[in-house]
RNA sequence: GGCGGCGUAGCCAAGAGGUAAGGCAACGGUCUGCAAAACCGUCAUACCCCGGUUCGAAUCCGGGCGCCGCCUCCA
């Protein structure tokens, strides 16, 4: 109010649009463009319509805080202004949010913020695309609405976080069964070949061309991110290093080019917020998550062991029965060098 | 209705006037007793549609169509 940009009108204070030159400089809108599509009722109070509260008069009953206006409660973005500059000074960084914010919210943010300071709010904002449900909206009214820790208990925490950050954030993210399935395999993809490159204690000497793979997934991280955060690219060219790194396995064996991939790996995907996981770990996670329905892991062994006994016998007939009744109860059978191992189905 | 954004293969996604990157999936092959895993290979005469500019357009211009967000309060 100080400054002139505010104004007291009964026990409201508004912010005065007008008064803001770059109003409307986040979403792109004039003033005079704003106006022909309002349909707002008119408030009496403001001065002009598209003013917004920074203090508002609290109704019978609200709750309220006792202010120089009267009793009241902060307007709506205020809030977020004050926070930011609470703990992130006056101006920062990065400021994120949903598309749907943009306007009003952030633009509102802005004008009061830096009506206030006198210095530019925030360097950057990252407005995310709203999530879809088989190419619908995500919408009470649509009945497909879920909620964050509802998702967590159907998919894997780190497989939904692979699945949005195989999206374009800028994007809408399409949610679907196919979509979780298809992220759940990949992240079992990744860390069975993390699993494969841990099992290093005997690693030997060095592959050039892995370790040249591991520079180049390290620049295009880099280059990527630096491209207004393509995290999309990022999964692709993790997966040219999990070939690579598979490759390298096939070929030359452990090496300690194969360590060093997935010390990059961790570091860089940590970045992420994926595959922190111990690639064990994860293997043993998904046997105890697993849905098994009808078997237990102890079964599963003993058919294993069976099996085992058959195919030493050459008897086919017996271990493919053994496998394809496993099958059908959502376990995967994998015979090694080193023996037959095990894993669910994903469901 | 107004404003902003988006539309490239089944999916994710690069490209921004010079003749469609990459990843996932799918399919074929190698390996395997057979599988699984892994590896190798194939996979858009085509970029929502219709016009126009240009030697040349996914890229520029005009007009459509479709989708998303916002435009009352609350956060």
């Amino acid at each position: 109010m100080e400054k002139g940009f505010a104004y007291r009108s009964g026990n409201n204070v508004f912010f005065s649009v007008r008064k803001f030159p770059d109003y409307g400089k986040l979403s792109g809108r004039s003033l005079d463009h704003m106006l022909e599509g309002v349909r707002i009722d008119v408030n009496e109070e403001k001065e002009d319509p598209l003013d917004f509260a920074l203090w508002k008069e609290s109704k019978p009953g609200e709750p309220f805080w006792k202010s120089p206006w009267g009793n009241g409660r902060p307007g709506w973005h205020i809030e977020c202004s004050v926070m930011s500059m609470e703990y992130l000074g006056t101006n920062f960084e990065i400021h994120g949010g949903g598309k749907d914010l943009v306007f009003p919210h952030h633009e509102n943010e802005i004008a009061q913020s830096e009506a206030a300071s006198g210095e530019p709010f925030a360097k950057y904002w990252l407005h995310n695309g709203l999530i879809r449900i088989n190419r619908e909206k995500m919408s009470k009214s649509l009945g497909n609405f879920f909620t964050l820790s509802e998702a967590t208990k159907r998919w894997s925490p780190e497989a939904i976080r692979l699945f949005f950050l195989s999206h374009h954030y800028q994007n809408p993210a399409d949610f679907s069964e196919k979509n979780m399935y298809d992220s759940e395999a990949s992240l079992e993809r990744i860390y069975l070949t993390l699993l494969r490159a841990s099992e290093t204690q005997k690693a030997k000497g060095r592959d050039a061309k892995l370790e040249s793979s591991i520079r180049k997934f390290e620049e295009d991280f880099h280059s990527s991110m630096s491209d207004n955060f393509n995290t999309a690219d990022v999964v692709g060219n993790l997966f040219d290093l999990i070939r690579s790194i598979n490759r390298s396995l096939d070929s030359v064996g452990r090496t300690q080019s194969a360590t060093l991939a997935l010390k990059k790996i961790k570091e860089i995907c940590g970045v992420l917020g994926v595959l922190h996981q111990e690639p064990a770990e994860y293997m043993k996670q998904r046997k105890s998550t697993a849905n098994l329905s009808n078997i237990d892991p102890f079964e599963i062994e003993k058919l294993i062991d069976e099996r085992n006994s058959a195919r030493k016998e050459k008897n086919w007939k017996k271990a493919d029965e053994i496998r394809d009744y496993l099958n059908s109860k959502g376990i995967v059978l994998e015979d090694r060098q080193d023996g037959t191992d095990w894993k669910a189905n994903i469901t």
